[in-house]
DNA sequence: CTGAAAGCGCTTACAG
DNA sequence: CTGAAAGCGCTTACAG
């Protein structure tokens, strides 16, 4: 069922339904009416390949994340498909699974496709691929991936509001030993994270002990381990901020198991804000990462470059963190080491 | 930078650059490496749009989800997708946020974007847009949408199998007063969920109480409030089964604000095993429901329906439920009531 | 092994 | 307000 058939029954030209589906108000309305029935009644359904080929423009946006099973993911992902819905845009999900050679390869698989745009919020980087897309002119926007200077449209997350929220609040309630849970320094953003806590103590005061910065890999495991080597330090420290959640949830286990009590022995604070923070025992304190805020900025950047087809740099927004507090942390016990 | 462009600069027809494209054995080697390389050097891109005109497939497959925000699903994202890759096949994502009349809407959507098939994975159902769908002819495929015994194609899955072995266990351990927390009946799978437990329980022999069923709506605050309630009857039971994790999570934090330890005074067992069965404290038991198993199902039998072009129904596969064990059950205390 | 040509299903500038 | 016709960028049956 085509719109030459279509037309045929109707007995009007394919222009005429063309103008009809696309709502053209220079169609007489009674040939409008007649023409909408018939498209109803024929359970007539466009073909958008058609329409894009002839158009140049697909309605359809790319979305490539690193992992859609880390819960960082899909709340960005909601907000970033729903107001594609709102706008009768479809979106190509894909996800690199942490591998930057990856990142190429989903570039130009939703370029072939012609997409209006691709939204790229990945850990990981690739500037081949980033020059890649740019020389295909389908416009693109990078989440957290560069600082406030790039060539590219680039959204910048500002770790360091969040990371001094949280330090600032664990020495109001009079911790002076701070520990970290690192993440790797191949990523942007948990470089950013690093240096926003040395810059936190430092704005507080506070001294950072080298051997009170453990390095985790950002799973569950990692942060559980790196809780255990933390705790067998002398003096250790009486409380800790986490890279990400997954990490200060490993640490959370590692605290129970070894019978500290969390937050009265020791406080935690996470990085994320994932939903899942209110799930465990205590709820995890945590600095909130605005995904939503970053999908729709994204969103809109895509639409804009892509109406205006202008050449040149969006201007970068920047999306504050901010410390959600809930029930892991508490002043620390009155003596450290001696307790119990 | 298209077809004629490149044709021009290999001085060869588009007729020969599309054989190079697609490997076509027919091309002199010379021919295709020279026009390879040009392919190369030019950077070309296909255009998908067109190539799905003429062939009329798109190497696109939808997926239909309810909810991306339900950890329940990006296990089952993430596996489709990785298959579709696999074959050089891309995937267009979208979700329902449970509301049954926007299925038809995503339907035909992708429809319209001449996806080569879908896979519905949602928890609502609505016949009238799958008989839409199936008058498109675009293949698709229901997961856990129906029984054995629907015109469609379907996945089924088996909840009956895990839950027998819930409630065996839980029976084996020494309990003899278990609860229920139940889903909305709108939704099939908390439907069967209901069944099964019930069925468990008469296998083991065991007498369900009506005021140990509680209801809630799937979200861990409505598990929270079902476990109030539950703690408030006398007598009251020493065990659940709750029918997804999330409230069993709500459960969990209900049972550790009313100072009950879980699992030496009262044991909860989940279903979903979502990951993050391994966050909580204590890490939660869990009817596991395998969401690859059942992603791979949907994606080969999409696979199979599109080539075939067959119009019949393909066998319906079942997937069996089984219980993850980890440390949320133990036996009842000595004397219920008088404990402590 | 290669090319000329038709055609997939739309939209739109143009003519009336 | 409506239609005839061109053309978007591919693939493929056909001819050579």
């Amino acid at each position: 069922m085509n719109m030459q058939e279509v037309a045929r029954r109707a007995k009007v030209s394919t222009a005429t339904i063309s103008r009809v589906l696309n709502g053209s108000s220079k169609v007489k309305p009674s040939t409008f009416e007649r023409v909408s029935r018939i498209l109803n009644e024929l359970n007539y359904v466009p073909n958008t390949s058609a329409r894009t080929l002839r158009v140049g423009k697909s309605q359809l946006l790319g979305l490539i994340v690193s992992d859609i099973n880390n819960p960082f993911f899909p709340e960005l992902i909601d907000d970033f498909e729903a107001r594609a819905r709102e706008q009768g845009i479809d979106v190509v999900f894909t996800h690199t699974n942490y591998q930057s050679d990856r990142l190429e390869h989903c570039l130009r698989r939703l370029i072939e496709r012609n997409v209006d745009g691709i939204a790229v919020c990945t850990s990981e980087t690739n500037h081949a691929a980033f020059e890649f897309a740019a020389r295909s002119r389908c416009p693109f926007v990078l989440t957290n991936q560069e600082g406030l200077r790039t060539p590219y449209n680039n959204i910048y997350v500002d770790h360091k509001s969040g990371a001094l929220e949280a330090i600032q609040h664990l020495a109001k309630l009079g911790h002076r030993s701070i520990g970290f849970i690192a993440g790797p320094t191949s990523f942007g953003s948990t470089r950013s994270r690093r240096e926003a806590f040395f810059e936190a103590m430092k704005t507080v005061r506070l001294k950072v002990r080298d051997e009170w910065v453990v390095e985790g890999d950002l799973h569950m495991e990692s942060g559980h381990e790196a809780m255990e080597q933390l705790l067998r330090k002398t003096p250790r420290p009486t409380a800790l901020l986490s890279t990400n959640d997954l990490m200060a949830f490993g640490a959370l286990r590692a605290a129970h198991e070894h019978g500290i009590a969390v937050p009265e022995e020791f406080s935690i604070i996470g990085f994320d804000n994932l939903p899942i923070c209110d799930m465990v025992t205590p709820p995890l304190s945590s600095v909130d990462i605005p995904r939503r805020q970053i999908a729709s900025h994204a969103f809109r950047m895509l639409l804009k470059s892509g109406e205006s087809r202008l050449e040149r740099k969006l201007p970068t927004p920047t999306v504050k963190t901010a410390l959600k507090l809930r029930a892991s942390t508490a002043p620390p016990p009155k003596s450290g080491k001696h307790q119990r």
